[in-house]
RNA sequence: GCCGCGUUCGUCUAGGGGUUUAGGACGCCGCCCUUUCACGGCGGUAACACGGGUUCAAAUCCCGUACGCGGUACCA
């Protein structure tokens, strides 16, 4: 088994584009097979300097490797097409030659007259086809000499496919079943542009033959094309891969899950957008492979050595699937939650010693300890500023509620229970506001709550005895005399 | 318009003739835990698009309709 991703560097790498490298990924890793890595930048007009560099890390974030591409040569290099020219001028002349296809001498505009002259109300966009080509300027209109003569003298071409009408062409989908379309419904194709460049339709096909290609993985919105494709298979004489046309990731409101569309709901769409905001890159992985796929029993959670495990096209469905960014979070949680502290410390040190100003490793392992049951991303403990300096202000809603005109001095009394209690541990310290609110003679949340807000200005947050022991007696003495004086 | 693909809780889905009072997950709601918030536990809410057929029996098979999505480029 041989199956590629082939983007095209047209700018940066989609959501959906990285699901569609990760059900190639998962299929060769399954069986073995080979996952090859093929740029596709045959458009000279939208290509994106940048574009490549960032497939490569998205797909390295993702940790989906790929055994040939880009830097990595294999048995059927080079794995850019714009590298490839010969290969498919070659197969642009057996085709002219087979009279498989023609040459073409419209400009757009000439086009465009056609097209003006043949709409109507029941045939909005009339194709270059069986109908139209033969009141066109082609090989199959003109003489052969005047043809000869054209292209000697340089005038800009194309080549297209010619679909010879009647024919039913029929191919098997791994997810669709059987797919037919009619010939007279498809139109003459171009292989190959003015600029002398293929279309993807000829590079495609041509490129997954030469590279042996046996399972093409691919979005939904190519269906349409694919008798095209099985059409150039057929006239080269080569045999079509297996298809395989996954559903299409879908906006929360439906319609296409475009940059505008999408943005507009605050989904990102670039893969790249997603490892900025701090998304696991396993999350991003696990969510994006139950999208459309599910492993047919009731399990939520893979990581990619189990999807490989699991994974198979037969359970892939069919019907468009709706992006949630909701479920996202959740399975953000479930990886933050499977890091060690030390692990996420490690990456958020320098951006907490940014913030807040220098603070050691071992607190911010410390802090993570404290908070990881209650963040869903790494980041979120920029959140929790009180941990790392004292609260500027107390959440005014909470004072008011909260905070009574006793609190200031039921503070400073427990400041003297704790300046000598023993055990300065979670069990120490509960028992000495026990013993703090029994002399006092109040209840527990008279204490515990003006306690909390001089802590961290925040009416909630991690256990109240777990927080005193990570700031420690010093800390903890200091706050609550702050607040004692500072709140009225 | 035409061509193609699709349609089970709000969302992702299981189920593919009888085992289904249609199961799970996310979300939402409630209760418990916690005198905070989260986590966790327990419970609840909520779906077979519609109409015909086939059959003893249909969410499941067939046909039609509706709706959605994709395609209809010298873009991929």
């Amino acid at each position: 088994m041989r199956v590629r991703f082939a983007p095209s560097p047209t700018g940066f790498l989609h959501i959906g584009g990285l699901r569609t490298a990760l059900y190639n990924y998962l299929l060769a890793r399954k069986h073995g097979g080979v996952f090859i890595l093929r740029i596709e930048d045959t458009d000279r007009s939208r290509f994106v300097p940048e574009a490549e560099q960032d497939i490569l890390d998205c797909l390295a974030w993702a940790g989906l490797e790929f055994d040939q591409g880009p830097e990595k040569e294999g048995d059927c290099g080079p794995y850019h097409q714009s590298k490839r020219s010969t290969l498919y001028e070659a197969a642009a002349d057996t085709l002219v030659e087979s009279g498989n296809a023609y040459i073409a001498f419209d400009t757009a505009e000439e086009i465009e007259v056609m097209r003006e002259r043949h709409r109507t109300q029941d045939n909005p966009s009339p194709r270059y086809d069986l109908i139209t080509r033969s009141e066109m300027s082609n090989s199959l209109t003109l003489s052969a000499q005047e043809v000869e003569r054209r292209v000697g003298s340089g005038e800009p071409h194309v080549v297209r496919l010619l679909v010879q009408p009647g024919k039913s062409v029929q191919f098997d989908d791994f997810v669709r079943g059987t797919v037919t379309f009619e010939s007279d419904t498809v139109d003459d194709q171009i292989l190959v542009k003015s600029d002398g460049l293929p279309t993807y339709h000829l590079a495609n096909i041509v490129d997954d033959h030469e590279m042996g290609i046996t399972h093409v993985i691919r979005g939904e919105e190519w269906l349409p094309s694919t008798p095209k494709h099985i059409l150039l298979y057929e006239a080269l004489g080569w045999t079509a891969p297996r298809m395989a046309h996954l559903p299409l990731i879908l906006s929360p409101t439906g319609g296409k899950l475009s940059k505008r569309n999408a943005e507009k709901q605050g989904i990102p769409v670039t893969v790249r957008q997603y490892r900025d905001a701090g998304y696991e890159p396993q999350a991003v992985v696990n969510f994006l492979a139950m999208l459309g796929w599910n492993p047919g029993d009731e399990r939520e959670l893979f990581s990619l050595e189990e999807l490989v495990e699991a994974f198979s096209l037969e359970r892939v469905g069919q019907a468009g699937v709706q992006f949630d960014l909701q479920k996202l979070s959740w399975y953000n949680q479930n990886y933050l939650r499977g890091r060690s502290s030390a692990d996420i410390a490690g990456q958020m040190h320098p951006r907490i010693t940014e913030q807040f100003g220098e603070c050691s490793l071992e607190s911010v392992v410390a802090a993570i300890d404290l908070m990881k049951e209650r963040m869903v991303y790494a980041h979120d403990i920029l959140e929790a500023a009180f941990l790392f300096e004292r609260p500027l202000a107390y959440d005014e809603k909470s004072v008011k509620k909260k905070w009574k005109e006793d609190s200031g001095d039921l503070l400073k009394s427990f400041t003297r229970v704790l300046e000598s209690t023993q055990h300065w541990t979670s069990d120490g310290l509960e028992s000495a506001l026990q013993s703090a609110i029994a002399e006092l003679d109040i209840g527990v949340g008279q204490l515990m709550f003006p306690v909390r807000l001089a802590l961290s200005g925040q009416p909630s947050g991690p256990g109240l005895y777990d927080m005193m022991v990570y700031f420690g007696r010093a800390e903890t003495l200091f706050r609550l005399n702050d607040a004692a004086q500072r709140l009225p």
